[in-house]
DNA sequence: AAGTGGTCTAGACCACAAC
DNA sequence: TTGTGGTCTAGACCACTTG
């Protein structure tokens, strides 16, 4: 096992990294036992708070557990998941992650007033004008996520073209705004397609069905509000999983 | 600021309370500025390092974010965060955090075949016996959380008594059996009630209603699954929230 | 007693932001 | 230049598990 030194990354992805490659090494069914930690951190010339500092990352990932007194040890079934609630990741992504072909089709851009609600999330003025922009994703051909973003007007100069905003909407941001969206609150609920519904139209729903959906309010490195946003998402394609702590003793 | 130290409890615990408390006392509204990490370090007489461990810990709540070489900050908006997905807590919290008043119905026990499903997530004998329960938890009297939750039959020595039972799965199995769940994996879907349907009868729902299930099987210390349960939540009265790292650079 | 993870410290130096 | 958070090290000692 050896590190591979690259520029502006720190020592602990690095770490990280060779463990992954190691992990991936090893035949887990037979036996998931890491070396102790003093071995790990000869083995790649670290000290041993550097191993330990990766290894804790890495449990919370759910990727290894540890036993006091005993060993740390590979979580096979956490390898196993290919779609994580926390870290979010692109809707593209999560669709091919899921085995699918990934699809987007931008279906409208509007601009309205912020009003209450949205003066509220982007804490910007009710009169400001908010960008509304309304996208569905596709897995295989059929309608796996409809997603409804809305930022602050004033954060694009000029006009904004719908070329740009076909890319995901963090990439748009970024490139034209030079926003950087680095984690979100959200919101987790339902809904159901009724008949009159945008829902319904967008997401091919013929008959009664229920959608995971998410609220989101993404935030920058500052802390500043950039985007809000409302997910819908169709749990018979799209199904998220998550190692949680049990906060019970 | 102070520690309270007490027995069994790391510094790193202390440190965090005397943190929680600190923050708490702050006026929010008009500075969420956060004194730098070596003041922090000297007020509560532990080392920087025990300090940086502690806001780690807090910023991966969502509690504060730090800004390189500007200072560390409240989040006000976490705060706000009623119902946390991660930890998982228990339902009759869930509910009361919400604030309604919580009650559980039992609403059926029954002891079958493990099958293959429960064999494959509880590592038993698909010939061995699981303990099925069903409850419904109310909140304000309305049904808020249907939830089955399956077991070994084998975890408990002699009979299972309802009023055992009644209390949290947690609780039970801790009490009865040794277990100690100390983290899930939660897989996030949605589901309608139809007529023919148990949820339908159990929750109450006349019409067509969307929930948010989560499937989730629970592990001990030790990574060995302890049990495995469906959970339907009524989304228009219990609502997780999440601060979620974005995997997006 | 031996092995392994958990906690904590002191201290050096780097990277980023603001004046 | 100063202030603040970020990374990393060496090393001491504690706590849990197994033999």
């Amino acid at each position: 096992m050896e590190i591979r030194r690259v520029k502006n990354r720190s020592l602990n992805e690095e770490v990280k990294e060779a463990l992954y490659r190691y992990i991936k090494s090893m035949d887990i069914q037979k036996n998931n036992k890491l070396p102790r930690e003093e071995a790990l951190a000869e083995m790649l010339g670290v000290s041993r708070i550097t191993i330990r500092r990766s290894l804790t990352e890495l449990s919370h990932e759910g990727v290894i557990f540890r036993k006091h007194g005993i060993g740390t040890f590979v979580n096979a079934d956490a390898l196993q998941i290919k779609i994580t609630f926390n870290p979010a990741q692109e809707f593209e992504k999560l669709i091919r992650n899921s085995g699918y072909k990934a699809e987007v089709e931008l279906v409208n851009i509007e601009i309205k007033l912020a009003g209450y609600n949205g003066s509220n999330k982007l804490q910007i003025d009710p009169e400001d004008e908010v960008v509304i922009v309304e996208k569905v994703f596709y897995a295989d051909g059929n309608p796996a996520i409809y997603c409804i973003d809305r930022f602050p007007r004033k954060l694009i100069e000029g006009d904004i073209s719908p070329n740009d905003i076909k890319l995901s909407i963090f990439e748009f941001l970024k490139a034209k705004a030079g926003k950087i969206v680095t984690r979100d609150i959200v919101e987790i609920s339902t809904a159901m397609v009724t008949e009159d519904d945008k829902l319904a139209a967008y997401m091919n729903s013929v008959k009664p069905k229920a959608f995971l959906v998410f609220e989101s309010v993404n935030f920058d490195q500052d802390n500043n509000p950039v985007f809000y946003d409302t997910e819908y998402y169709d749990t018979d394609l799209i199904r998220f999983s998550s190692c949680r702590q049990k906060d019970i003793y």
